[in-house]
DNA sequence: CCAAAGCAAGAGCAGTGCTCTCGATTGTGT
DNA sequence: ACACAATCGAGAGCACTGCTCTTGCTTTGG
């Protein structure tokens, strides 16, 4: 009877309404962290009841959930446009621009790059749902190497231990089964890595060892890029 | 007139308290998280009221910092003792000694790990008698790199773009004032992706991607032990 | 047009961190 | 040896949290 975004006012009503929750939580979340996330203040602000809220979001879990999956979203599509914005540069100028993106976001949210790649809420395990959303990141660097893969080729495929061919080769054969299993393993370690060096800068690891951020983290990225036989 | 062990009955009392204070506080931590610590439990478990446990800890955050420091000291007993076993080994074989420890400690203690390198709870921010403690680990690569420096020489340090090398310098001064700057800056990094690597296996981002974590990681972590120019 | 569904509001429960006061116990200086 | 001071445990209480249940009101759809 009428396009997806108003079949009803009611139902536009709900989807507003919604909106602003996460809106508000997403704002409180930024300003004080995800432990200090209260129901209770969010509804205050939105000028409603505490129980109001629980039409809307079953559990806080459950707002927690969909902010993570907002998260996810939100770095995946920064990503994405550093991509889309050096498609036409070099693989390793591509890695690059995807790393930096990651790590700009990071810095800009700390509190939500806290909430996806931080330590997991307590009894909280997250649904399927936010599978797709979280795996956005990771397939852009599978997309790079695998075109640098069919354009030029990869350097030297670094020697395998036997012990982990069959692993390599699982993974290969999820992943990216036009690549080589050693460098897919080698992707997959390097993508592990940058997120640690992402995270030690931004939980204050880095304090007092690291000052000039921006250049080192540039250096490691450009190691990485080289480890899993980018040019 | 006495030892420092018992200079007196209530400060011995005291001592006691609070050890076991911070026991089942540990207990809490590793059997529901962080977030869950409850003091008031605490007290519960212990047969006392929640008001005389501020005897011991000003506040919940302090109870955290004191269990946030002998986490960092239990990680860095573990990373030594196993430095410690494998003495006589080359220096890869002592960097693999110690990456695999930090790993079996992270997989035994998943929420002492996730209160020291997860996400820092929200207002706190660290004081500097946990600094010491945090630094264990990352002395021991430092000295593991700096042995195989001095006894063998590294392999080649990799080419250092001109933009880091002040940055490097630096760095180099204040961690290890004998070792080539492009080593210290390979060797800082690596110490980071070694945590990231950690981390994504114990937060769960490895699921559905690395089944048998046990392989990859020693062969990630070996590929680390290269990158800094470990034989 | 009327029943059914969706909704906001309020009261209430169990739990939390933290403060303050009040006795009781303990340690120490004279 | 005694009195003073410091320390300690207990209880009440405040402001807050997540969450449930019930009560009415409004909107919606048959």
């Amino acid at each position: 009877m009428s396009s997806s975004t108003a079949q009803g006012a009611r139902a536009r009503a709900r989807m507003e309404v919604t909106a602003a929750i996460k809106d508000e939580a997403r704002r409180q979340l930024a300003a004080e962290g995800a432990a200090k996330l209260s129901l209770r203040a969010v509804a205050r602000e939105l000028g409603m009841v505490s129980s109001a809220l629980y039409r809307y979001f079953p559990s806080r879990d459950d707002l927690l959930t969909a902010l993570i999956i907002d998260a996810y979203n939100s770095i995946g599509e920064s990503a994405e446009a550093a991509h889309d914005k050096a498609a036409g540069a070099g693989p390793v100028q591509r890695w690059t621009a995807v790393a930096e993106a990651v790590r700009d976001w990071a810095l800009r949210h700390p509190h939500e790059y806290a909430l996806i790649y931080g330590s997991p809420v307590p009894g909280y395990t997250a649904p399927d749902t936010t599978v797709p959303p979280a795996s956005r990141v990771g397939l852009l660097f599978i997309g790079i190497v695998r075109d640098a893969h069919r354009d030029s080729g990869l350097t030297e495929p670094p020697p395998l231990p036997a012990e982990l061919c069959p692993e390599a080769e699982r993974m290969a054969a999820d992943l990216a089964p036009d690549l080589p299993p050693a460098a897919v393993a080698a992707l997959v370690a390097a993508w592990a890595e940058l997120f640690g060096l992402v995270g030690f800068e931004l939980f204050g690891q880095f304090n007092r060892v690291v000052e000039d951020r921006e250049r080192f983290f540039r250096h490691a990225v450009a190691r990485l890029a080289q480890g899993v036989g980018l040019a």
